[in-house]
Formats: structure tokens, sequence, C-alpha cells
DNA sequence: AATAATACCTGACTACAGTCAGATAAATGC
DNA sequence: GCATTTATCTGACTGTAGTCAGGTATTATT
């Protein structure tokens, strides 16, 4: 890697801590403690489950609780059982603290808006434009993969997006056959792999190895439409490959449908080679293959 | 503004922080209190004042003496009387000092390249490239300006720097005349204003406004090189316009050196329209004149 | 039905961040 | 020469962040 680009990002790190504000001032100023400002943030207008706020705030469960009562006790927030769950407990904003988060949110904007009023219009948007792509190549590089187990319910929305997709953009629309269900249970180790793509907890792609008579099939290869053109397929794929020379299989095969034209370019710029109908998938019309070394 | 661009930055600002850590993470790590890493960092190689730590980091007195008190005792610093004024005092790294920040800045440089990593060569040079703009942009909206008195040795510090390239770029070359400095001590209201330009501490810039006979002449307009590009010319010369504006001036006067093309452009699309000779500066082959309303 | 795990709570604690009120020594202004 | 200012230090203090060791109620597991 360029030493060169290890500074520059440095260095727009801290240009960009020094002007917005050292810490995440965002959540202060309104004179109460960071961590209640944050804890408020998190709740947000609709409210959240204790143990996701916990989470996603790396909290210890007594310091959570804490300022749970802390909020509490202002009046800012109500916290009630969860009737499917009555261990688990339901945070949400009061009309004080829905008052108090837009205000935060008001002195956000404020913060901001003095940041780009002293740039000319032109520049301002250009400002906002290349931050715009900046932002989008930082999440791809926070993307994650990781093998899953069939059962995971990440999977299963990631799935039902694919599907989705499949539908809207195939010529003939698309119908999953009855026995996909039993297909994707059947996905664990040594006869299936599934891969899936995350960008922090938010799961954002998957893709799905097969073990057949003697290869290895890839299917079900998706990423979110917000995180196309990153780069991410390829990587997934990448992570397939890997996944596939570590089960041991010395050959992988794929196919895909006339309209998913990027897909097929995908597959022969990263080694893959057109061979003849393997299978008897009556919405493929392209067949690919690739041999590990 | 456009609304869109505030949340823009708001999302950008949340992307990287939550990638690059929350907060000045740059600075923790090394099981060491912040404050503490931070002190060492802004002490730096060749070290520093103890009052400009203070200032920089807008540290308390005690709390500061203390914090160099704890990197003394842990024998990362020596602090010593300044020769000059032995009020005050300067802090150095010791070698163990010096070794502690090399360590921390290898650590950083190895945060950054863990968020480059995942990106391909092209990408990466992207986002960097990306970055790069976004930082010029961004300290272009922070830079300020403000009317100094003549004695301020960040004036003299810019004309040095203006007088320098004058002298590169100038034809004949450029030697200040003798009266230069006499009359720079007279820009004092109500007879003359300087104004400064500021990126944090920093001077990045400077103009002049003299009161002639029955018009105000604006000179020594001059921006740092590393900031040009960036519409701050612009900026600074609507101050100096600004300034005369409030000291009831109704027109104003300048003149140019033909080498200078960029200046005559932003004089012509500010509003400023050519006039013949109103001075005897040898070194100048353009006059121009705007009225202020 | 007994056991284990989950979700949360409480009390006690440590460490860090930051402020305030003086005190001292050196330099500056008059 | 004396008062004032500047730069720093010390002691005492408050509030926030965060951890750890238990505890209770509810749900899941066997």
């Amino acid at each position: 890697m360029h030493l060169g680009q290890i500074s520059q990002l440095r260095s727009f790190n801290r240009a960009i801590t020094r002007r917005i504000g050292a810490l995440g001032n965002r959540f202060v100023g309104r004179d109460r403690p960071m961590a209640e400002s944050r804890m408020l943030y998190e709740i947000g207008q609709q409210g959240q489950e204790v143990r996701r706020l916990r989470q996603r705030m790396a909290l210890d469960s007594g310091y959570a609780s804490r300022l749970l009562r802390a909020l509490e006790h202002q009046g800012l927030i109500t916290v009630a059982p969860l009737p499917e769950d009555r261990r688990a407990r339901f945070a949400s904003l009061t009309d004080a603290g829905r008052r108090e988060l837009a205000e935060t949110d008001r002195a956000a904007d404020d913060a901001v808006a003095d940041i780009l009023a002293p740039l000319d219009p032109g520049r301002r948007a250009r400002l906002t434009g290349v931050l715009a792509e900046a932002e989008r190549l930082i999440e791809a590089s926070a993307v994650t993969f990781e093998t899953v187990a069939p059962t995971s319910r990440e999977v299963a929305a990631c799935l039902e997006h694919y599907y989705d997709e499949l539908d809207r953009h195939f010529a003939t629309g698309f119908i999953p056959p009855p026995s996909v269900a039993e297909e994707i249970a059947g996905l664990t180790p040594p006869s299936g792999w599934i891969l899936l793509a995350r960008l922090y907890d938010e799961p954002v792609g998957c893709g799905t190895l097969t073990a057949q008579a003697d290869f290895g099939e890839i299917k079900r290869v998706w990423i979110a439409e917000r995180l196309r053109g990153l780069g991410l397929s390829r990587r997934l794929l990448a992570e397939l490959e890997n996944v596939a020379c570590v089960a041991g299989f010395s050959r992988l095969r794929l196919d895909t449908n006339e309209s998913l034209a990027e897909a097929q370019a995908l597959y022969r710029s990263s080694g893959y080679h057109e061979i003849a109908r393997f299978n008897d998938n009556p919405y493929a019309h392209h067949w690919f293959e690739k041999r590990l070394t």
C-alpha cells in the first residue's frame, strides 16, 4: 500500500476532527453527559429495545441501566417490558424526549451549516459531492464477510431481496421453486456454505456454495443495491472461492440469467469461462466454470 | 443552503466517525489516558512551549501542569525553563518519549491501512483523492479574517512571503521600497487597515486598505500557496470591501502587475473596471476601480 | 420439574476529565 | 522601586465514564 495514501487519510482525519469537533461533539452542548445524549439519539423517534442499545453502544449492562434510569428520571423516556419477552425492555421517547432530540438535531444541523456557509455554492456542492463518494468507499471498506448458518434471519432477509430482484429483472419473472427452503436449509458444511456480507450490524449481501458431485456450485450472489459499484460482488465472489478452496474443491461452477450483464462480466473477469449447460435451471442462459489452483 | 448538503455532511461524519473510531481514537490504545497521549503528540519531536500546548489543547493551567508532571514522571519528557523568559517552560521528548510517539504513530498508520486494505487499488486511489480534495475545501471553510495591528508578527510573516513571491513572478523582479516599513506601520484606523486570514492559529493570507485623498486603496492581497484555488482571495477581497464600506469609502482602487493574470481576472469578476494610472507604482501595469454602493 | 441462560438491575468501586482557589517566581510597566 | 501581569504549580474538589460482583425475574432447555 502506498504510504502517501495512509498519511493522506490521517491528514484528512485530523482536518475533519478539528473542524467538525474533536470528539462526537454532535452529542454534547445540550448540557447533558455525552453518554446520555448518545443514548437519546440511539433510542430515536421510534424507540428501541434496551438490549439492542447495549449492543450498538457496546455498554456494560449496569452502565446502560443507569443511563436509562437517568433519562427516565428526567422525563425524557419511558421503559416498558416487551410483550413477547418480558425479561427484555423497550425504551421510547416521551414528548419531552422527542423535543429534546429534535433540538439536538437542529443544533447539529446548524453546526454543519456553519461549516458549509463560508464556501461559495459551487465549492459547497463539490464538497458534498466528494464526501458522498468518500462515504460510499468508506462504507465499502467496512463490509465484512462471514459464513453463517442457514437458520440466520439475516440470510433470509437477503434472499428475500435477492429473489424479489430476480423477479423484477428476469424477462420471464422469477418464482422460487418450492424446493428452495429445503435446499437452503441443507447448506451446512460439508455439503454447503452460506456467506453473509455485513456493514456493521446490517446484512448487505450473501452468496452460497453447494457441494455437487465433483465441483462446487456458487449461487445467490447478491449485494444490496445501495452498495453497488464498489467492488463488493467481486470481494464476495473471492471470499466464496476461498471457502471452496479451503473445503478442497478444485472446480467451481455457476449459472446466470441473460438479463444480468454485470454478473456475467464479473464472472468472466474473475477467471470463469463459459461452458455447456450443466444443470436444469430453467432461468439460466449461461454456465461458467473456474478451476481453482 | 441546500438541506440535502447538510444531511450529506452529517451522514459522512457518522460514517467516518464509525469507521475511524468514535473519538480521537488515534490517541488511545497505548494504555495511557487520552489527554496524556494527546499531550505527547502535541509536544512532538521538536518539543513545544508549555503555554502553546495549553493554548492549543485549551487546557486549564493546573490540568496541563499535572499532565506534564505525569509524563515527566514516566520518563517520557523533560521540562525546562526557557532561557529568554524563565517564567515560561519548554517541554521536550526524551528518547523514551520519542520511541513512544513513534509507536503511537505506527499504530495510527496501521489502523488507517486496515481501512484502505479491503479496497482494490483503483478505489483506494479514488478514496484518497477525493479525501484530499475534501480536506482542502474543509480547510478553506475554516479560514477566518480579522483586522490586526501593523505590529503583528503574523502580518510580517505574510508580507515577507508576499514580497518574496512578487520578486519571483515579476519580470523585473521586485525590491520593496525603503518606505514600505513606515507605510505598513501607518496602517491603523482611520488611515489604514490590515486584514489577516487565519487557518486556526496559522496566518495564511493578508490584505491592506489605505485611505487616500478620496478613495480607499487595496494592496498586498495575498493567500498562502497551499490554499489557492479555493476562492479565498475573493473572500479576502470581499472582506476588505466590507471594511472599506464600514469606514465610509465610496470608491476603491487597486493596481496590479501584468504577470498576475489570476489577480486581474479576480478583480474584473468582482466588479472592478480598468481605469487610467492613478499612482506612480513602478511595478503596476493595470489600475482598477470599483464603486461601493 | 429442575437447570441453565437471558435481560436487566443495584451497589460499590476505580480512573479520567476538568474546574477553582490560591501560591510562587519571573518579567513588565509606571 | 513598587504594583501588575504572566506562566506555572499545588491542593481540593466535582462530575463523567466505565467496570465488577452480585442479585431478581423471565424464558428456554433438558
